[in-house]
DNA sequence: CCAGCAATCAATCAGTTGATTGAGAGGATT
DNA sequence: AATCCTCTCAATCAACTGATTGATTGCTGG
């Protein structure tokens, strides 16, 4: 989507580096992981297959470019905002939203996240750069049920640990989005909220 | 894990379809969709590459193949325990139930099944078999939320679609276990019970 | 201006990979 | 026994694929 039209002359290493990662992520997404050609990446870049190897040494770079690729930009989404003298409730929506940007500006992002994840089960270089991204992002969470709880607007009884694992195991399932189920992500906060957030009703 | 140690002469092509879908699930799950060849099928089977394309003639077939082995393992459990005159707690319970067998008894086939999923996205005829499955799986679900909040037992607010992608979506997202999440399933299971199922204290 | 470095590419390699061909073996039917 | 059908394999193909080589181009510091 977001190509450079015509790299000119040169590139500098870490430009062309991010072009490579940019367009290897694009075709991810449209052949997965086992449909992944250098050949194919180095032409969307638009240079030559021994320049491609000349940046990226190898498909395994590659591949952990890529990873890396993808955490920067999850990274650089959750710290956009504030989060500092912000209730559980508020870092719940917060979060919420994040999501919502992620799906809008970067629908290729988590694509990318499950196909690497999948890759992570049996390569630990991946491993090693994917499994602390989604450690971090369920962290979030743990940590937003922990105050919530304690600030008396959350259900009591949660298990923040099992309530985290919930939450982003729904939202990143339901981004696969390869179902017939046609729920917007609307209705999944929603229920998500009612399932672990006291109703006024119900406190006190 | 179940080969046939010598084909000593002849088998009869379903036989040895059977064999090859066993022998690529295998092969899927160490090495993944992209590390898939035909070659290492034939020789975890025992057969030549030849005879592997006379049972199935293309790779994309046999991919079709593994799919179809999948749906049917998955609807055989599901199918082994009597729903009828059950209540809406009572079957949420029981398909807990299957889901703690599938993952003891076959823990290969929710990761293949994902796999599947991966390349559901961008390949029509395994949509078309796979699609329905995990749909069925979710209605399954949607009709367990609709009994139980017209029993009175469930969260009268449940959005039926929502709550049945939340628990599914949690559910094979849990099964990936790749995360350093140390969670039992059973700690997944009694949350997601609170998150929808009303507590005594709460009702009436 | 030129030496040195970064970046680039055409050409090519060696190994892989899905698939085909043509021949043949074993069993059943006639 | 002749015929036919199912199943099997050795050999081979053409295309693909990750990677390398050696030469070339342009920029930059001295």
């Amino acid at each position: 989507m977001t190509l450079p039209i015509a790299p000119v002359k040169r590139e500098s290493g870490d430009d062309r580096k991010v072009a490579i990662a940019i367009a290897a992520r694009a075709l991810i997404v449209e052949k997965g992981m086992e449909g992944l050609r250098t050949r194919d990446i180095a032409d969307r870049v638009g240079i030559n297959i021994a320049t491609l190897h000349y940046h990226v040494p190898s498909k395994e770079a590659l591949i952990s470019l890529v990873a890396s690729s993808i955490r920067a930009d999850f990274q650089g989404q959750s710290q956009r905002r504030q989060r500092q003298g912000k209730s559980g409730l508020q870092l719940l929506h917060m979060e919420f939203e994040d999501f919502r940007e992620i799906i809008a500006d970067m629908p290729d992002l988590i694509i990318v996240l499950t196909e690497l994840v999948e890759r992570a089960r049996r390569d630990p270089a991946i491993s090693t750069i994917i499994s602390p991204l989604y450690d971090y992002w369920r962290n979030q969470f743990v940590e937003i049920f922990r105050k919530g709880i304690a600030e008396g607007s959350f259900r009591p009884d949660i298990d923040p640990f099992a309530a985290a694992l919930i939450v982003t195991g729904a939202l990143s399932d339901y981004w696969r989005g390869w179902t017939e189920f046609q729920n917007s992500i609307d209705a999944i906060f929603t229920e998500l909220e009612r399932a672990f957030v006291l109703t006024p009703s119900l406190k006190g």
